[in-house]
This record gives C-alpha cells, sequence and structure tokens, in this order.
DNA sequence: TAAAAAATATACCGATTGGTATATTTTTTA
DNA sequence: TAAAAAATATACCAATCGGTATATTTTTTA
C-alpha cells in the first residue's frame, strides 16, 4: 500500500508535469504549480528538494508513462518488420495522446533545456539514447532472422528514424498539422518496405 | 544615413536575438538585455514598446539574416534541381552557422512560443510557410523545365523536406552530435536523384 | 487513545521581475 | 551657437520570484 506522501509525490508529478512541459522550466512559477494542485509550497517542498528538481522528476515521470505505452504497442508483434511498421503506426496517433502530457516532453524539454539547465538537458539525451538503442536492437534482431537486409547499419538507421520522427512532431505541433506526422509515418512504412526488408 | 536611434535599434536587435534565441523568451529578463548591451531600460524601452515587441522584432531580425544567407546559396545555381542540392549543401554547415545567431530560430522559437505566446507563434508560422513556399516553386520549376518528374506533389515534397531538415536540427542541437545533420542531407540527396529526378 | 512523527499550511524573506515617470544628456534643427 | 527635440539615464513602482522557518494539522506508532 502507498503511503500518504507516495500517494502526494505521485498526485504532484501527474498535475505538474503537463503544466512544465507546456510552459517550460523558467515559464513555470512555483505559484502556478501550488494552484493547480491545490497544495501548498510546503507540501510541494516537502516532496521536492526545489524547483529543477521537481521539473526532473516530472520529466522522468511522463517519459516513463509514454515509454509503456510505446512498448505495448510494439511488442503486441513478434517479428521485427512488424514492430518497425508497429512503431510507425503508433506515432500516427501521437499529436492527440502527447498533448494529453502537455506535448512531447523530448521536443519540448529538449528544446527548453539547452543552454538553460545541463542536468535536465543530460537526462533528455540520456531518453533519446534509450529510444535509438530499442530500435536498433529491433533491426539487428531483423537482420539476424533474415527479415532485414544484411546491409543496414542498424544504429544509423535508428537515428534517421528518430530524427525524421522529431521533425514530424515539431511540425506537427508548430504547425498544429497532421499532416506532418501522417506524411513521415507513410515515408518511413516505404522505408521500410523498399530499404530494410531482405 | 541612419539616424542615431535607427543605429540604436539596430545594435539592440543584434545585441538581444542570440539572446532570446538561445534562453527563450521567460528565460530572458530585461536586466540581462540591458547588461549585455550596455544600455539601459531607458534605452531600450524608447526603442520598443515592451519586451514581447522586442523579442518579435529580434526574431525577425535573425530570420532575414538567415533567409538572405540561404537565398544567396541557392541563387548560385539556375537549375531547380541543382538549388534542391544546394539546400542540402547548406544546411550541410548550419549547425556552426546557426550557433552564432543562438541557434535555429524556427526551431527554438517555434517551441518556446508554443502554448506561451501565440502573437510569436504566428510570425514562425509564417516563416515556415514562406520557406516551403519558395521550395515548393523550386519544384515546381523544376517540373515545368523536365528536370523533375510530373509525378511529384511539389507542396508535399516541400513539407517533407522542411520537416526532416527540422528534425535534423533538433537532433544535432540535443544531441550536439553533427551525425544527424549530416546524414539527413545525405539522405535528402538520394531522395533528389533517385525520387525527384525526371 | 495518547504520544511521536510525518505531512502540510502559514507567513515571511530578500531578490528580481517588467515597466514607467521624470531628469539628464545628446543630437538635430534653425 | 542657441533653442528645440530626441534619445538615454536614473530612480522608483507594485508584483512576483524561489525558497525557508515555523506553526499547525494529519497520520502513524505504541
Amino acid at each position: 500500500m502507498l503511503t500518504k506522501s507516495e500517494h502526494t509525490t505521485h498526485f504532484i508529478l501527474e498535475t505538474v508535469a503537463p503544466i512544465f512541459n507546456k510552459h517550460g522550466y523558467a515559464a513555470t512559477s512555483m505559484s502556478d504549480l501550488t494552484s493547480a494542485t491545490g497544495l501548498t509550497k510546503g507540501a510541494i517542498y516537502g516532496n521536492f528538494k526545489n524547483k529543477e528538481d521537481l521539473a526532473i522528476a516530472a520529466f522522468k515521470h511522463t517519459i516513463k508513462k509514454l515509454m509503456e505505452l510505446i512498448s505495448d504497442h510494439i511488442n503486441k508483434s513478434d517479428s521485427p518488420i512488424e514492430k518497425l511498421y508497429r512503431i510507425a503506426d503508433f506515432y500516427r496517433g501521437y499529436y492527440p495522446l502527447s498533448k494529453t502530457y502537455g506535448g512531447c516532453p523530448v521536443l519540448n524539454i529538449g528544446v527548453d533545456a539547452n543552454n538553460q539547465n545541463s542536468e535536465l538537458l543530460e537526462k533528455v539525451r540520456v531518453v533519446i539514447e534509450r529510444i535509438q538503442d530499442q530500435v536498433a536492437t529491433i533491426i539487428e534482431d531483423g537482420i539476424e532472422a533474415g527479415e532485414i537486409s544484411t546491409e543496414i547499419n542498424a544504429m544509423q538507421y535508428a537515428k534517421r528514424l528518430d530524427s525524421m520522427i522529431q521533425g514530424a512532431i515539431f511540425m506537427t505541433y508548430t504547425m498544429d498539422d497532421e499532416f506532418y506526422m501522417h506524411d513521415a509515418m507513410n515515408q518511413i512504412e516505404d522505408m521500410i518496405t523498399n530499404e530494410l526488408k531482405a
């Protein structure tokens, strides 16, 4: 059973994460957070050392939830090449989904933390590397299974896909137009079919 | 000849634009700007209505300089298809170049302004649309000149290229690794050669 | 259920925020 | 070069900032 403070910690993160994600670190004030949670500074500072610690915990909280969602979606299939198609399929619905978290945390916190908060930036980098490692592993599994061409450099391809996805996320949010996301996923599916398949 | 205040206005924009671009709107304080310029609030508020007006003017200032650079680079060739290759070539050097402006203003201000400053976001959108229109026009010229396949949807392709470029910019900055930019430009060159060419 | 401990609220801190009214200086006009 | 105008500096404003010490309340332990 969760203790009272564990409940409060979770509640604070759940409430606060979308605010940091939407507005950025500097533009989010502690009073924004107290009024959103209905708690006082005493409660928040009792559970988190300071604003930066809270922002980092909030980022990790959102990432954990998102990573579980995408993992669940991918692992509905066992075939590596099918898993890649499933990644594209997941991101087709990413705009409305990520909106419920206040936007894409990798994009928003990545840009926000650059030149501003090196500790937070480092967390973003670790997440990006983890995502790319997972995609590269799927590609390598596909090569081993004979589904994917041996010509493919798994890590390079994982980075290329990640870069295309992040670009589509940025454009979709900035222009408020899902065309970018859908077009990028069409392109990625074509790449899987025409470049990756053995 | 420039008047005194025109000089000052230009000097303020030149000094202030990279700061807004790097730190974002909320994280940039007026005292950051007075100490960077060596001017007082009186001087700055004499030339700009308020902080938001200054941020908008600073964004436009950087965009104007960047657009001139890329236009000059592209227009060294007359052939539409060569112009497209030249776009890729321009962005190969974009990381060190844009660093001198405090980063990519479209990416940084686009993310920063979303959910925060609708007026600034609108300026970013107008710039993105202008860039895409110019690329689409080059593609259309290429189709008319028989250099580019008639199968190509110019506007769709311009958006796709733009999205890929923005993704590469984000990844390059966030990971501090030019691999992403170079790999994306290799990919774009391949697309021009294998998908666009008539 | 009473005492101890943990969690939360209250009240406050000095520093900084964007912005302005006015005084001073510099530049331009005549 | 003197007067008018423009540009800049100074000094100040109320509001808000992140953070903390302490009081109060709630929860847990015994």
